[in-house]
DNA sequence: TTAGCGTGTTGAAACGCTTCGACAAACGAT
DNA sequence: ATCGTTTGTCGAAGCGTTTCAACACGCTAA
């Protein structure tokens, strides 16, 4: 592999110079610099990466840690990560992955200095990760809501606002008897952030609205959703209108509404909180609160970069849901 | 952050003794592995990932290619990715994903030395990326097989033997009107590597035993597998067997199919090559041939790392198909 | 004419590790 | 007692960059 030297001597100038040249952080004279170029172009150099690290203590690579946990949407994270990988080449990154579920990973790659920052998905309401997080060298950016970030940034959609907007749009609509069909357990066992807000902002608006609005835990299969939708018409035979957070189960349970002989949207409002291609590729497309993941993702690698080379404080943006109606959700019918 | 030469301070010996005892490359008396061994403890130390680099020209980095491209499955595609991770941490290593369908990704990775190795998922039979891996320094290890691998390292399950498998246990219970779901149009179009094989084991199979099995390419959608359970149906009504390679598609195959009046098993024999995940999870579990996307991906990473310290030569391994009877074939009813 | 300045370039010192060759000490065999 | 081996440790070179201080040069301004 060509040097740094080797390229200096092809141009008839010292290492110091190609260095300038590629950095830009010195100016060069034209001549000097087109020399250089073709130089490089010739040997085809590439500057080594780790003795780049040694010297800038830059390594140009983030740490993305994707826990692939049980009842984890794949569709969604993998959204998430291939957005991120994609912005975060906007600033010539490329990105390392984790999967582990706990942070000896972040831990490895922080101190070992193979990473300028950090992104984490998957955040849990008390999660036990944050304070080693928060230790380490570099910027770390949760995607998702923690009950005390500390010092970490955040970004995600405001899903306590969604949960809200969700049920303000359907009791807009006129509909009282409302349910939410939220994920499996394992995710709301773990307190997951989304989860715990959709609920939150979900019941409390319930609340607010003087309606009482059940709210149901639910496996992404078919046997699953039957048991879900069961209940909640068991419990509520006037049920008109529910909110979906849980898009494995989406199709098991409007297809169970559908052997009750409810059909959307005439007999039944449904709408669900996922990325729009879900709530499109439906049989019936659905009116959604869409998961802006691919802009999620470009403001955590944007926050992680300005952290990175700002020393900008920590911060926290909550992206406001917005209700897109794809004729999922009609009016209720009066009583 | 502590550096070797702290750690050697704070242990009494020299740096050089400290990386024997990191490394295990000299004999190092117990006692002082212990005080050294102690005072990396005490400072929380770590090598610095860049400078070990340097040094040794190992990253303990692999990189892994997984374009996400359209028409993918991308549960299986995180499948192999979880793997891929979870196995080269057995051997210490970390991974870098690439996403690009193209391999500038690569070429700069494995030219600045980011990375001691190359593992390459969704490989084309004629695949454009090939001679430039080839060119790397690093080895490659693709996950597919290529019409001519050349000097790069290949593994996968032998989707040809898995085709032509799963016509043979059709046929072998009888069954002379068969049919085979294939992947969507765009993934037939790239000559994606699994899906030629199958077809081409499937048709052959078919040929050898005298049956016309008509094959048909389906998108994953509701619509696209309606189209293609109708066209099938319309080309020989007698149909009583299929086989499906198509995740996605899947469930609504089996929905058109019973909306024709074709249940599963009785009227109709199905079985998919999946993951056993996807074919255990439907509503009546499928008889399938698995595809063995952790053992593929520990292969992967096994050939890799053979070929970082071993020099190796390449070597294709295909993994033979077996078929998981799990009741949703049964033998043709006589005419 | 000289002092001062900006521009372009360079040499050398890091950066933190690995590894080679050398060497001292301890040991066993003669 | 001597020689050769083995074992454990060390010093120093080298890996390929970046970056700082210094310098040469040509200019402008006084």
């Amino acid at each position: 592999m060509a040097t740094i030297e080797d390229v200096a001597r092809a141009a008839g100038v010292s290492a110091s110079t190609v260095s300038y040249v590629l950095s830009g952080k010195r100016s060069i004279s034209a001549p000097t610099r087109q020399r250089v170029e073709k130089a490089i172009q010739q040997l085809g150099y590439r500057p080594h990466a780790g003795a780049r690290a040694l010297a800038s203590s830059r390594t140009n690579v983030l740490a993305l840690m994707a826990p692939l946990r049980a009842g984890v949407e794949v569709n969604v994270i993998m959204q998430f990560v291939s957005s991120v990988v994609l912005r975060a080449r906007d600033y010539s990154y490329d990105v390392l992955l984790l999967t582990q579920d706990d942070v000896s990973g972040a831990e490895r790659v922080g101190a070992g200095s193979m990473v300028d920052g950090i992104i984490v998905m998957d955040v849990e309401a008390q999660d036990a990760r944050l304070p080693s997080l928060a230790r380490l060298r570099q910027p770390t950016v949760l995607i998702g809501l923690p009950r005390s970030p500390g010092t970490l940034s955040c970004v995600d959609l405001d899903f306590e606002a969604a949960g809200r907007l969700a049920l303000d749009h359907l009791v807009g609509l006129g509909h009282r008897h409302v349910a939410f069909v939220g994920p499996p357990p394992e995710v709301m066992a773990r307190h997951t952030s989304y989860a715990d807000r959709v609920l939150r902002g979900f019941s409390g608006a319930a609340r607010d609205a003087g309606i009482d609005a059940r709210t149901i835990e639910c496996e992404g299969t078919a046997p699953g959703a039957a048991a879900a939708v069961d209940e909640l018409l068991a419990h509520d035979p006037a049920l008109s209108a529910v909110l979906v957070h849980n898009e494995s189960a989406l199709p098991h349970v409007v297809a169970r509404f559908a052997e009750h002989g409810r059909r959307v949207p005439d007999d039944l409002s449904v709408m669900i909180i996922s990325p729009p291609e879900v709530a499109t590729a439906q049989p019936v497309p659905l009116t959604s609160i869409d998961i802006p993941t691919e802009r999620v993702a470009r403001v955590a690698v944007e926050m992680t970069m300005a952290r990175i080379d700002g020393d900008e404080p920590a911060e926290t943006r909550l992206l406001t849901p917005v209700v897109t109606d794809r004729g999922s959700t009609l009016p209720a019918v009066s009583p």
